[in-house]
DNA sequence: CTTGATCCTGTAGCGACTACAGAATTTACG
DNA sequence: CGTAAATTCTGTAGTCGCTACAGGATCAAG
């Protein structure tokens, strides 16, 4: 079952990844080259399979590309889980700070809004308030 | 006071908008041509200036520049109050589902990070979580 | 054997800028 | 007045994370 028998197609709807997607992941260097039928065709098994998977998950989760290319070991050498802790931690924050700024607009908007008449005339409290 | 007597590194100052995104803001149609010096550098006044702090507001408050277009009645004509309240309250739909989406990630994140020993080993519980 | 599905490479586009390069001009200082 | 520094100009390319083609080759099913 770790054979390399699954063409792009496949891996593709296994994984819920794009086949653009993962031939982007291959030429920056996330998911390494497969090997090709004679063709000239992409052939992938498990480990890539497994791998596709940890960068999707990632990717959900909002991590960066940089991000990912870090917790899989690829910048200079495999991290320590402190040095995953960290990552993992830094994206908490950002999280949490980009949390907090749509809140405040979200709040602001919310009262620009309130102050409109939702008439038919171009006299609208919103456009004021966005020129003062 | 209403002359076109400020160069576009003034104009920056005052907006605090960069020149290079004044130039930017240009080519899109954003704002219009100005007029210039007989040696071809740009020259603004208080109307342009309003112009320019509209749209810094908008796009602090995150309004997409297309958003924005419309907002100044740059598509087809300009906006009626109603319109221009649509067009704020599916901006403000669009940041709510930001924030709930972010505070899943968030509460998902910190639940993985709490399995971490944080310690020297790659034996790491995030990265198994990524993997599983 | 043909038709349609899948795959290949390579390039360009998205949004909203930012960062140059290389030239011209303007301003400030001595 | 001369020169050096600051400002501006155009144009292009880069950022991030894909997505969407074009144009061709190959494979699988009926």
């Amino acid at each position: 079952m770790d054979q390399f028998n699954w063409t792009i197609g496949k891996l593709s709807d296994q994984t819920g990844v794009k086949i653009e997607t993962i031939r982007y992941y291959e030429k920056i260097g996330l998911m390494p080259a497969p090997p090709r039928t004679e063709s000239g065709r992409r052939l992938y098994d498990g480990a890539l399979a497994d791998r596709l998977c940890f960068i999707r998950r990632g990717r959900e989760l909002g991590f960066s590309l940089d991000d990912i290319r870090s917790l899989l070991g690829l910048e200079d050498r495999i991290p320590t889980c402190a040095e995953v802790f960290e990552i993992t931690s830094t994206h908490v924050e950002m999280i949490r700070t980009k949390i907090s700024d749509l809140k405040k607009l979200e709040r602001t908007l919310s009262t620009v809004a309130k102050g409109c008449s939702r008439n038919r005339t171009p006299d609208c409290a919103i456009i004021k308030t966005l020129f003062s």
